[in-house]
DNA sequence: GGCGTATATGAACAACGTTCATTTATAATC
DNA sequence: GATTATAAATGAACGTTGTTCATATACGCC
């Protein structure tokens, strides 16, 4: 007894996905707006407006599928037990990925969230995900109690990497250094690989 | 033969970061805007876009005083030639510069270029100062005629540090660790020096 | 007093996110 | 088939942005 709907709501959200990526590919991330997604999916800004909380929202949704397709990226990466093949081989990867994905990878540093504001669940979820990966390389460099230090091997791994790709994602790697970003991941790698190996031996 | 200025424009200048500045104190750096600004110093809008180019210009100069200011915390370091002493302390300093200007902290991280377009020469300047400070810091780490070296260790060292800033910054951090931002810090500083020390013995 | 000019203004514009009263189209009912 | 209830979709309108620029202002100089 009702209006039927042209598509159910997990199409409209699809499809508002889909414009928006097609208006940051087109027009870059900076263009993208609540207008530009309507006017691409072929409906109004009332409808996104049903679909989603706003533009915030549908941005942390773009910024979910990019981290969920980091991660498969990701997560084919072969574990040999070396930790120095496996990182190197992993951060081929994300570099990979990284330059497929650029405009996208660079709208995933932009969100700032709003002052005492903490980021919704799934996001902690999709970050630990990564983690694990990493916990599964650097594994065999500790002991099997050490799980404490392994887990904090980790963050300062992965927060090291973070600080490479905030700075390329914001166009400011090369104030840092002339070298392209692939050369400082890995030595950014070798160089926590090179601390790691001396505890196990110090 | 003209109407004289009640301030100079440097005077402006200095009103205008001034007003910026309480606004962000008072009401948050989100709150930042041009009338905003110029309701504070007394002046109309078009007084702001005779002494800056737009907003981003007047952001970009509030950055560069948080970057002198911190700057100028840590260059009163003392660099006693214990690289493990040293960066520690160079550290604290850090960290309360971040404490007592946690927004202006924030805001910095926020300026984000538009694609292809490279930052002021200043910026790179003033980026330089503290890679200096952390050279002089690494220094007694490597022999003389490792400056290639050192200039690698020091690059990787303040990326590693510039991504627990960022993630700092945008309230992220917790995601990683539930650790306060200092213990992680330290954290990191000691899993750099430890990479360089075995680097040396080995 | 009148003139010229540097200084300062703020109305007006375009673009933005967002809201919500209204319209539209259909399934159910008669 | 006409009526009706209701979910779906709309888009005009609002408030807030950054920015522009024709205009108003105030002063030194003649």
């Amino acid at each position: 007894m009702a209006r039927t709907a042209k598509h159910s709501k997990q199409e409209l959200r699809d499809m508002a996905l889909a414009a928006a990526r097609a208006v940051i590919a087109d027009e870059g991330w900076r263009n993208l707006n609540v207008r530009a997604v309507a006017a691409r999916m072929g409906y109004s800004v009332g409808t996104i407006y049903n679909i989603f909380e706003g533009l915030e929202e549908l941005i942390a949704w773009l910024n979910a599928e990019t981290l969920d397709a980091l991660h498969e990226a990701l997560a084919a990466a072969p574990v040999t037990g070396r930790p120095e093949v496996d990182l190197h081989a992993l951060l081929d990867r994300y570099l990979d990925f990284i330059t497929a994905n650029r405009r996208e990878w660079t709208m995933m540093f932009d969100e700032r969230l709003p002052e005492a504001e903490a980021p919704p669940a799934w996001y902690m979820e999709k970050v630990a995900q990564v983690f694990a990966l990493l916990g599964c390389m650097l594994q065999p460099l500790f002991a099997p109690g050490e799980d404490a230090e392994l887990a904090r091997a980790v963050r300062l791994l992965w927060i090291s990497l973070h600080g490479i790709w905030t700075l390329d994602a914001s166009g400011k790697l090369f104030i840092v250094s002339q070298d392209p970003v692939d050369k400082i991941a890995h030595e950014m790698v070798d160089a926590y690989l090179a601390g790691l190996t001396a505890r196990g031996r110090g």
